[in-house]
DNA sequence: ACAATATATATCAAATCGATACTATGCATC
DNA sequence: GATGCATAGTATCGATTTGATATATATTGT
């Protein structure tokens, strides 16, 4: 009955992530921004908007600590590494027994209301996402982890994850296209040619 | 090569879907926060704190218009109904060519790092998602309509996906278990006993 | 010469999230 | 009869996230 854990509350946000791409080594913003364009962000989507302020975060109360790196030409890499506080937080953040999995789908949205659009827009809009769909299975087919930490088994099941689910998606989508197009009247438009 | 649309910018965020809402007729903002719950919510969530300022907003800017309705005993309900301004600003949400469909899964992110959980931890975290999974199957096999907008063949097709993607999802986690749970050592715990 | 793209930092307004506050009734439990 | 919870309704608050943009410099492409 008494607490489970020592010291947070099982949050797994922008700033457990990061402090997760750390447990691999070195790296600094820009990296982790690079991390989730290829890998993680398919399905934990974060932008430099969250990741700055995550990190100023994490070195504020001591999770991470970084060095500035001088470079010629460009700018200062500030090199971040895990603290064993850090290394703490992360592995309260990973005992969350009920870790959230949550869409968010304008796609499904506009298709609720297909009543109230034109076949035309419908057929755009389906055609648009099999496209996204069709990118993203060439995309995961072609997946290398780069520098992100993906030679971990998670990534392997994460990955196939991925796979399994765009192919079931454009498998749907293929099979009941017919709930859209067409309704009962079978071709208004000819009426009026 | 001119403009395509007449108003915005093609927006599908909570304040369009709450016009799409009032399409079946009038409603509240607890009446639109029963529906994101029982229905529009499990692709696209809001909650109080979305909902409300999206109907002030649409109020301000003409879209919505609503009257107090008193109560006897129960506080006053605001019944909002669309307006011709609205009904075109819903329309442009839905021209929307390419709208998105975004996934944020702590429950990837926490598997993503499997190899620095204990088998313990990652069976909970499983057995928790396959038991969601369960629930949301039992309940889109019972789902009504209710008050919301569910009648459109849309609403048909969203349903379906629901239903063809938890199945999707249940049967990668059962063939795919064995990738999280015993990694290449057998037993390195015995060697410490 | 001009326009991207890459490297790297960071911030801002607006939107959203999750929790909470306020008011009142009813219903069950202890 | 007090406590707590559910329902019906409104609304706001701090924290987080989104998406765009700003600031610099070097390289690469047309």
């Amino acid at each position: 009955m008494a607490g489970q854990c020592l010291a947070g509350k099982h949050a797994m946000d922008v700033k457990t992530v990061c402090l997760g791409m750390l447990t691999d080594g070195e790296a600094s913003g820009y990296d982790m921004k690079k991390c989730f364009e290829s890998s993680f962000g398919h399905f934990f989507p974060a932008g430099y908007g969250s990741i700055y302020p995550a990190l100023a975060t994490l070195a504020r109360d001591g999770l991470v600590e970084f060095e500035q790196v001088p470079q010629d030409g460009k700018p200062d890499r500030k090199v971040y590494n895990l603290t064993d506080k850090g290394r703490e937080a992360l592995m309260d953040g990973l005992a969350k027994p009920n870790p959230s999995h949550k869409l968010r789908s304008e796609f499904l949205a506009t298709v609720w209301f297909a009543h109230l659009m034109t076949d035309e827009q419908i057929d755009t809009v389906i055609k648009t996402r099999l496209t996204e769909i069709d990118e993203f299975l060439e995309m995961i087919e072609a997946f290398q982890p780069g520098n992100c930490p993906g030679t971990g088994r998670g990534a392997q099941f994460v990955a196939g994850y991925g796979k399994h689910m765009a192919s079931a998606f454009k498998q749907y989508i293929e099979e009941n296209l017919n709930l859209l197009t067409a309704p009962e009247l079978p071709d208004v438009k000819s009426a009026a040619g």
